[in-house]
DNA sequence: CACTAATGGAACCGATCGGTACCGTCTTAA
DNA sequence: TTAAGACGGTACCGATCGGTTCCATTAGTG
């Protein structure tokens, strides 16, 4: 049962974490911008570690419900996904994938981070997968990976490229290989 | 012209940064693996930050003259340069693109790490068009950026991955888009 | 109303951050 | 042999880090 305080630090956390980095926000940021106390704060999580972790969980679970909504309304096809990301990348906050941009921050190969990282990505390759299906596809994961991938290159490719372009070309790239994949 | 305690620096900034990140490595740390003393540091760098910016033009070049060589050696086409990354990605210290790594944690819009990471990636793009031109495709630039796209999408992923299996499905991709500018 | 639980503010902790100043040592060349 | 630089080691600086503790206030509940 999330109390009123947790949610705004979480939200704090979504917001700075994403545009400046998990390191370089300290906790001061984050209470100054919730309006939490400092001691509320561990009251609600035991560590910055702790927070982070829930602000990804927050994350995974936001940018997955976000993907499928946009991408259904823009036709629901594995391309609609990238015009889903080509929107995205458009508005000004846009700063890459947050899972990305943690894991190239924190190094730790046991950190949690990472797992945590590999099974949002797994779920993306999923949904990808079953646009695939959907749209008369045949089954292929690798195809699904290989259009994350495409995905993510863009995402790493806007934060010194800011614009909309490399999203853009990755689905350009995306069509042709659907296009190879559907001959199949 | 770089004296002794210099190079060492530079060398174990670039082992540090890369395989731990910027602001999770500490002076300390850097001081005792190039066993540099402190006041040392400072008569040849005016600050972490430019230690950080001298680290990453010795990673531009190293990593310009190692892909390129190494391309060389494979055949020097557009697709050797994913088996050098295939190469690269399979070493137990690869932890992907530092330029990349670099501004997925240090997020200022106006830092020069960015505008670096831009050169950079400028650079390797120009080589891909150059094998693209070599090799007897069409000069396209875009293309060239479509591979590049794909190595850093391999880069990234294998951060989370850990294993080759990115780099390969990269290539397998850009075979494909390849063959279609082949035909074109 | 009164009791309880949750809260925000602030003082404080040890540790570490990036950065400065000083000192003794070693190398090198005149 | 001696003067000059470059060096590594260390003590120190203010600031900030993540984390703990206490307190007065507020919100909610019977």
């Amino acid at each position: 049962m999330p109390t009123n305080a947790r949610q705004r630090l979480i939200d704090a956390a979504e917001k700075l974490f994403y545009a400046e980095g998990i390191h370089a926000v300290g906790l001061e940021r984050l209470l100054s911008l919730s309006g939490v106390g400092r001691a509320s704060f561990y009251r609600h999580f035991s560590s910055k570690d702790d927070l982070v972790v829930t602000m990804l969980d927050a994350y995974d679970q936001a940018y997955r419900t976000w993907l499928t909504e946009r991408t259904d309304a823009l036709g629901a096809t594995p391309l609609a996904a990238f015009d889903a990301l080509i929107e995205y990348a458009e508005t000004s906050d846009f700063r890459g994938c947050a899972f990305i941009n943690a894991i190239a921050e924190v190094a730790e190969p046991g950190s949690q981070i990472r797992a945590m990282a590999r099974q949002h990505k797994d779920a993306v390759a999923d949904y990808l997968r079953m646009l695939l299906i959907e749209t008369g596809y045949p089954d292929d994961v690798d195809l699904a990976k290989q259009l994350l991938l495409l995905m993510d290159g863009a995402s790493v490719t806007e934060l010194y490229e800011r614009s909309d372009q490399a999203a853009k070309r990755a689905k350009a790239t995306a069509q042709v290989i659907l296009e190879k994949a559907q001959r199949a």
